[in-house]
DNA sequence: AATCCGGGGGG
DNA sequence: CCCCCAGGATT
């Protein structure tokens, strides 16, 4: 091994969030619910969120025979309800396509909507313990200063080590190696690193921004508000659009502005429309 | 290459 | 308050 490579697994030795619960397990069905958990919320609050949808769904069978909306519900609080949706159906694909397993290969994860370069690469890492590189923006930050650009995230992991190597790379690259103001001073890796030490001011970029609309008024906050509405839903119940439009009273949205929405939401699938009334898919 | 998606965290 | 942020799909 290289002593990049030494030094970085000797510190996640000692100071790896080795006890998180995706990283005790090789159940690629849990592996692959904490990668799409993991890509767009913090590891804190992941956690909670984690446990509560494996009590609910303890095994990948349990997804796939459950509604969307039950998926959607118990996504709530993680955000980008269309990741709820495509786990599900994956989990449908697994049990459909793939003997009730998620595949191993690329090819055939790589055919799962919502399966993309990283997320592949991440199961193959941690639920089959392939030497493949997970290259999410963290990790390709950290690769590019301990090499100055020299080498391939692919390239740097050791042999049999994949699944360790892409857990101390994201680890180090969340506590050390952050995007701004790495802990260069306190970096196990300093001495071997082509970057260091990093020039702080070589961060800087020009940025003037166009004034952003108030959040309240964006399309991200309409659609959260809709599915939250229908999520409290009892199951079996539907809601008109002209109710939707009263309960939430959106600022600045008119009634043809929620029914818009809405159908944006059906044409995603995570909401059913029929007859002027709206519940989440079945 | 640019845009959309849903919030949260940090300065 | 303001700025920044991830991976995948779509166009």
């Amino acid at each position: 091994m290289s002593p990049i490579q030494k030094r970085l697994l000797a510190w996640y030795a000692r100071n790896g969030r080795t006890h998180l619960p995706w990283r005790k397990t090789r159940d690629a069905y849990r592996i692959v619910v904490s990668e799409f958990m993991l890509q767009q919320t913090q590891v804190e609050r992941v956690l909670p969120k984690y446990r509560a949808f494996l009590k609910r769904f303890p095994n990948i069978r349990t997804l796939a025979a459950a509604s969307v909306a039950e998926a959607i519900r118990e996504w709530q609080g993680l955000g980008y309800n269309s990741r709820a949706l495509r786990l599900k159906r994956i989990a449908e694909a697994a049990v459909t396509k793939f003997g009730g397993k998620i595949p191993r290969d690329l090819e055939s994860l790589r055919s799962l909507k919502g399966i993309g370069p990283y997320t592949a690469a991440a199961l193959r890492a941690f639920a089959f313990d392939e030497d493949d590189a997970a290259v999410d923006t963290n990790v390709r930050r950290v690769v590019e200063r301990l090499t100055l650009g020299t080498e391939e995230p692919q390239a740097l992991v050791p042999r049999g080590r994949g699944h360790d190597w892409n857990s101390a790379l994201m680890d180090f690259g969340a506590t050390i190696c952050t995007a701004r103001a790495p802990k260069c001073a306190v970096c196990p890796l300093k001495t071997v690193c082509a970057a260091f030490p990093i020039d702080p001011p070589a961060i800087k970029s020009p940025r003037s921004k166009a004034k952003s609309v108030p959040f309240e008024r964006t399309t991200r906050f309409a659609r959260g508000r809709i599915i939250d509405r229908l999520r409290r839903l009892p199951p079996g119940r539907r809601v008109s659009l002209l109710a939707l439009h009263r309960d939430l009273a959106l600022p600045g949205r008119t009634a043809q502005d929620v029914t818009t929405l809405v159908e944006a939401l059906a044409r995603d699938g995570l909401v059913t429309l029929c007859n002027r009334k709206v519940a989440l898919t079945d």
